[in-house]
DNA sequence: TACAAATATGACCAACCAGTCACATTTATT
DNA sequence: AATAAATGTGACTGGTTGGTCATATTTGTA
């Protein structure tokens, strides 16, 4: 948590403070990350950046904190709009890939973040990581028994199979050319429907008999 | 490359080299990986390291040749084995594991890699990311033809999903327990199928009224 | 044994890091 | 205007890093 001073900071002096910061951890990883570039591109002194915070992970947390918020706020609306889950999952993953395309800064930082060795930022992203699995079990258990997905299947296994392509997807696009975009949706169309005529054919349900 | 120097040490000495520099980064990624560190561990001064190797980049590179060498050489009799595209894949990543179990160093190091942001070594990644690509696709081309995969899928988007999940698999094997060996290789039986009946069902071949 | 070539050494260097602190400056209160 | 509180500052500390180099030791050769 920053300190006092820092929330009674003047918005356009905080607002440099912040884009600094982002700025930096989005270019590096939280370790190799300097607090001595930040201050300098924030245009502050050494000393300051410790009125504003105990520590470079007070710091950090704060940015990935930022990060976090505004891109579950970004996602709310993608899920319980209708109950299909195959369009649901593309509606999330086409969704998290124009939050990478609006706000890239937020995108890479939040790479750089769950891809952290360091001890206790590594125990968030396990915690983060059986949040949304419990979140996807949750959507997956009731596509079974909709008959949308063959519940024959391994549970464990579908989450896996989601989780790793969905984090190779969101991290895929670096190059963020709004003309590529349509070129980009498509693909991940491409991909999850790979995915989907595993987990069930729509109207045709290949597993019945197995 | 190593100078000659390194080649002329008695094995004893080399392999401590050796030895350090492996568990040195295994443990950290190779921008925070210490020199000094291996050194010590090694027991050889400082000054030595700099007669067997030009820098620190010349070592790591001398130790990634060796683990993907190491990988290349146990992973070589996995294709072409048989014609049956599904097979092999399952033969290929069971094999990965496999090393993984076996060697967790090299295994980690491998990992630690292709993590990796440094210009150069992330050039190398693209590469072998690429050639692995090329492969694939050949496979994968040949199994459309022997009407094992459905043919009108996206090749990339085919590709893409092998990848994501077969990196995650592979990585997510951190705990080598050989105890739980068979249940792992079960798991990665289960992702495999989910995709093979995305990709195409044997016998039935879902696809063909598509 | 005498010389030369190869190898080993660790103190040392400059550059960087996160974090500190005595002091200067600004702002709020009386 | 005088005092107090809050905020800003950058030189400095102790640590680490990759890399160097003059010198010492070992090894090979004659």
């Amino acid at each position: 948590m920053p300190k006092e001073t820092f929330f009674n900071l003047r918005d356009i002096k905080r607002d440099r403070v912040v884009q600094a910061a982002l700025e930096e951890f989005a270019k590096y990883p939280y370790e190799r990350a300097s607090l001595s570039t930040i201050v300098q591109n924030a245009g502050i002194a050494k000393g300051s950046m410790y009125q504003y915070f105990a520590d470079k992970q007070d710091l950090y947390l704060y940015i990935i904190k930022r990060v976090y918020d505004s891109k579950r706020n970004y996602l709310q609306d993608v899920f319980a709009k209708d109950q299909d889950f195959f369009a649901t999952l593309q509606r999330y993953y086409q969704r998290a890939y124009m939050f990478a395309v609006e706000y890239p800064l937020y995108h890479q930082i939040a790479i750089n973040f769950w891809e952290s060795k360091d001890d206790k930022l590594h125990q968030e992203i396990i915690d983060n990581k059986e949040l949304r699995a419990s979140d996807f079990t949750r959507m997956l258990i009731q596509a079974m028994e909709d008959g949308q997905v063959n519940p024959n299947l391994s549970k464990e296994a579908a989450f896996f199979v989601y989780h790793s392509v969905g984090k190779e997807l969101i991290e895929n696009f670096q190059g963020l050319s709004a003309e590529e975009a349509e070129k980009h949706l498509e693909f991940i169309r491409d991909v999850l429907d790979i995915l989907a005529y595993g987990l069930g054919r729509k109207g045709e349900q290949s597993w019945v008999k197995n």
